[in-house]
DNA sequence: TTGACGATAGACCGATCTGTCTATATTGTC
DNA sequence: GACAATATAGACAGATCGGTCTATCGTCAA
């Protein structure tokens, strides 16, 4: 469990892939922590999906809990680039509702099973854990943008909306989990009635 | 891991005390399953934190799945009297707020570490697994609550209103995890203005 | 050709896991 | 005093855990 401190990013002996192992034990990482959470998940089984070697997972992760927050760190990267991209396409002023949106089509999703970071935080103790301080700065990236959405609608105390509605957007996320997208769709009701929305047209049913 | 079908309830041998053994065994359980996961936390640990005997814990529970239902059982039955109790202080109409004063207290103590609840659903990928059973009906019950709760304060549509305040409580308790009683607070003052409260008056700081 | 490198395969280690089992102690009741 | 019930103590089994290590293979570059 000695946590990892500098480790090499090996490159491919292959000239196409850059290190096609690490993307393979990430993928299968990814995969099995998310489907059955981190404690769940030996690495043996990381190993026998990825068709990878064990002496390869040591090599470029050091220890399990590396590995664990790699894949936190790659979660966490695609979530703010399809967070971004999918607010991106309405004006600034229609953002922080967009963003309940983007949760709603998350929780449709045939696979999805909660927040990785939520659940991440609620397994691993240790606050320390490198997983753990990753899941620290996404809340503050998502605290800034929800701010900046809530200042661009004009809200009249942008600071506290913007908490009001990561709350809400972390309840979206964690109430889909265990009731399905229908919490979703209550969020972003509750997002557009906070932040005084002409009630956007009643677009969906229930 | 084969869960309990029928398991006789042990009287204790003393007269004074019913099963001490068995409320131990939760105690320890309830406290390190709590604090570390119930994934993180083993058999052995509980039986010496308990200082009950291994015997001891398979006559009453059968297997750890039936003890890890216990745990949340309790978990269940004693938010469930003192949400009742807490929102009891208040007439119907402000009871629906007074919830996420509840929340407040709750997720300022400072053993609070997330909703155990939560915790085992993410934990757990098993649906059947009783403890997830128990789950579902807590959300029954929540939801019910929050029902009951926005017709006394005269919602207009008391039934969204209510999915939307639960998913907002849900998230005061996931976010709170992660940011502290900040989140529980914006989460109250985001329900008022959902309810179309008097803005309760400007009662805390934040 | 040789050597460095990245990779696989898998034995191996010590620790820990859940669960079963036997042996023994304590206690209340007949 | 005998018995049944409940408890403790802990050996034991079989599986799995994270992690280390050695051996071998294929590819690229000098």
């Amino acid at each position: 469990m000695s946590r990892n401190l500098s480790r090499v990013d090996a490159q491919s002996t292959t000239p196409a892939a850059v290190s096609a192992v690490r993307v393979r034990l990430i993928d299968a990482a990814d995969h099995l922590f998310y489907k059955e959470g981190v404690r769940a998940v030996g690495i043996d089984r990381i190993l026998t999906e990825a068709g990878a070697a064990k002496a390869s997972l040591y090599a470029h992760f050091g220890c399990k809990d590396d590995l664990v927050a790699a894949y936190v760190e790659r979660r966490i990267t695609l979530a703010r680039a399809g967070i971004d991209a999918f607010v991106s396409q309405v004006p600034p002023e229609q953002r922080a509702v967009r963003a309940f949106e983007f949760v709603e089509q998350w929780v449709s999703q045939p696979d999805f099973r909660g927040c990785p970071v939520q659940h991440v935080v609620g397994e691993i103790a240790d606050g320390a854990h490198p997983a753990r301080v990753l899941a620290v700065g996404q809340r503050e990236w998502l605290l800034e943008r929800f701010t900046e959405w809530t200042r661009a609608a004009h809200a009249a105390d942008p600071v506290r909306a913007a908490g009001a509605l990561l709350t809400l957007f972390d309840g979206a996320v964690a109430a889909s989990e265990q009731d399905g997208p229908v919490r979703a769709r209550d969020a972003r009701w509750a997002a557009e009635r906070l932040l005084g929305a002409p009630d956007g047209g009643a677009r969906d049913g229930r």
